[in-house]
DNA sequence: TTGAAAGCGCTACCAC
DNA sequence: GTGGTAGCGCTTTCAA
């Protein structure tokens, strides 16, 4: 390995002015850094991680931390995208991603290995953590940065989506295309994101007067089957509704076939929505009318706000918050009631 | 944060010696060694890592170097299993993975950033790289291993399914069921992996003095699409088969809801076998056959193998084989022909 | 404009 | 068994 010494030598000159010529400090004749360059290019001179490392006390890495397991992240592609988007803008500024799965064993009192050995100038989080877990990870010394969640109360950098302001959109778009039984159908879990999108939906429905609010939020259900047999009890009812908002396109995906299996028509019958906009909301049969989220954006913000915060530690804790935009598809018909 | 200074201190000893406690490196007494390591744990002691590289000159890092890009093997459930098998293998040995997603621009002519930094010592390539890269990367001075690939007659380290003789033992057991008119169906691209499966299945069905071989081999499509025409227009025809062997899953499960769209029963009326038995093939209806591949495994004696050539660069280049293994469901069918 | 030198935290050699 | 110390490659201060 070409070390810096080799380039002053190459280049007639001290260590110090090749590292000042490297870094663009200033204080070199243009001669000189001229000559430098030129051995850098020809010996293919980068500088040393460790040694650079060690010297600045920052690894110009972030650790990406996910939740469950890596495995579990990858396979969805919403995570992927977002680490897309953050190795994306990370890499551009010099800057590396260390992997992770949580590991309860290790981190249970005791931290992520890399983080306790300096490997990393900050953490983002990734996946469907538990709030007690976040809590946990608070306690390091580090920047620290959630993703696509947040913890309400903590004081931890964090990016998502608007999902109250996407829920109650939906509901008024719904209105516009002149529908007034609208049901939404969410898992019985405690996220922070669908939670945030069935605020917004109740908001919605409730602003615009419409249907006894408790019955049309249907969360009974914890898997697709049972969330279906519920909105098909309903469907079967009078008072059937005619628009259904899923908490997003996987499960609006699933309604979907099951709908088509049993012979009711989409839109023609029913009006469904997703969320997310995921590969194959396009592609599927009529194409879903969802709700679009930028996910590369928010790994690319994401970057960029962890980067601000390892150079500015004191800097206020900032919650952002990324629209998602409606995209209409053909999944949602316009009702004309006379 | 807590250096070896500080141990030293608070056990009463030297740094030489703490380190030496540390790394089980003898030579130290059993109550020193106490003393220290109660220090360690009190004081939260992990010895830094860049400290640690500078020193060692080796990072205890490898590279994951993805292509086309991470998203697009992120996304794909084949390779987040690949990695996570990894990942939970080097951290047992206090590695670490980098992520890095391939990049044209960068790396054409030159090699990725983290690469030249030494921030690496190995890297590990996965994804469907096309051989020019592999060839390019394999001038870096750095431990290479191909997973899930391999490059034939360059000397890369390597861990593969042993596709060859998947297709030839996917053959024989359609001929135990009794099946004598067998096609595959495979994308016309040219990576190895597939290309392997087709030269087993060709095998096989030599062997067995099956139809013309030539034949009972399609590939002259892209997309699932052609593939699903191809195949009906052979169905359709006199003498068709009663058995077809999908290059992967993925195709399988494609086929599989277009044959039943179009009335065509499975196994009934055809027998339908896949291959990497992905997620979702004991869900189908009905459940698929397929090979099985234990993708965990993949990552897990990769990160063996590079971990081994880190320590000896010397090693003769290793191609590794696993097996894949059939596994019965229901989408084959015994036939009795009398 | 340039260079000498200190020191980041660690391991390993060598002397005691 | 233990400790002093050199030195890994780098950046930065300070002096020239």
């Amino acid at each position: 390995m070409v070390s810096i010494y080799d380039i002053a030598q190459a280049a007639q000159c001290s260590i110090a002015t090749v590292s000042c010529a490297i870094n663009g400090k200033g204080r070199v004749s243009a001669s000189t850094r001229k000559r430098i360059l030129a051995a850098c290019r020809t010996l293919g001179y980068a500088p040393n991680a460790a040694g650079r490392h060690l010297r600045l006390q920052r690894t110009e890495t972030v650790g990406l931390l996910l939740y469950p397991t890596c495995a579990s992240e990858f396979r969805n592609s919403f995570a992927a995208e977002v680490i897309e988007g953050l190795e994306d803008r990370l890499i551009a500024a010099n800057y590396h991603l260390l992997l992770g799965g949580y590991r309860p064993q290790i981190a249970s009192g005791t931290i992520p290995q890399f983080i306790g050995q300096g490997r990393v100038d900050g953490v983002v989080l990734l996946g469907k953590y538990p709030s007690t877990i976040i809590a946990e990870l608070q306690l390091l010394p580090l920047p620290l940065l959630i993703l696509d969640s947040e913890v309400t109360g903590l004081a931890i950098d964090s990016i998502t989506t608007d999902g109250f302001a996407a829920g109650r959109a939906v509901v008024d778009r719904l209105v516009a295309h002149g529908h007034r039984r609208i049901c939404m159908l969410a898992y019985d879990h405690d996220f922070h994101n669908p939670r945030m999108r069935r605020l917004g939906f109740l908001d919605g429905m409730q602003a615009h007067g419409l249907w006894p609010v408790q019955q049309s939020l249907i969360t009974a259900f914890q898997h697709d089957a049972e969330g279906y047999r519920l909105l098909a009890h309903r469907l079967s009812g009078s008072e059937a509704p005619t628009a259904v908002f899923c908490e997003n396109d996987h499960l609006a995906l699933d309604l979907l076939s099951r709908l088509r299996a049993d012979g009711v028509s989409v839109p023609g019958s029913l009006s469904l929505v997703g969320f997310n906009d995921d590969d194959g909301c396009a592609q599927a049969q009529p194409p879903l009318t969802t709700c679009h989220i930028d996910k590369k954006a928010i790994g690319r913000l994401g970057a960029e706000m962890i980067l601000e915060r390892i150079v500015a530690p004191e800097l206020a804790v900032r919650h952002r918050l990324l629209p998602a935009v409606w995209i209409e598809r053909q999944s949602v018909a316009t009702r004309t009631t006379a």
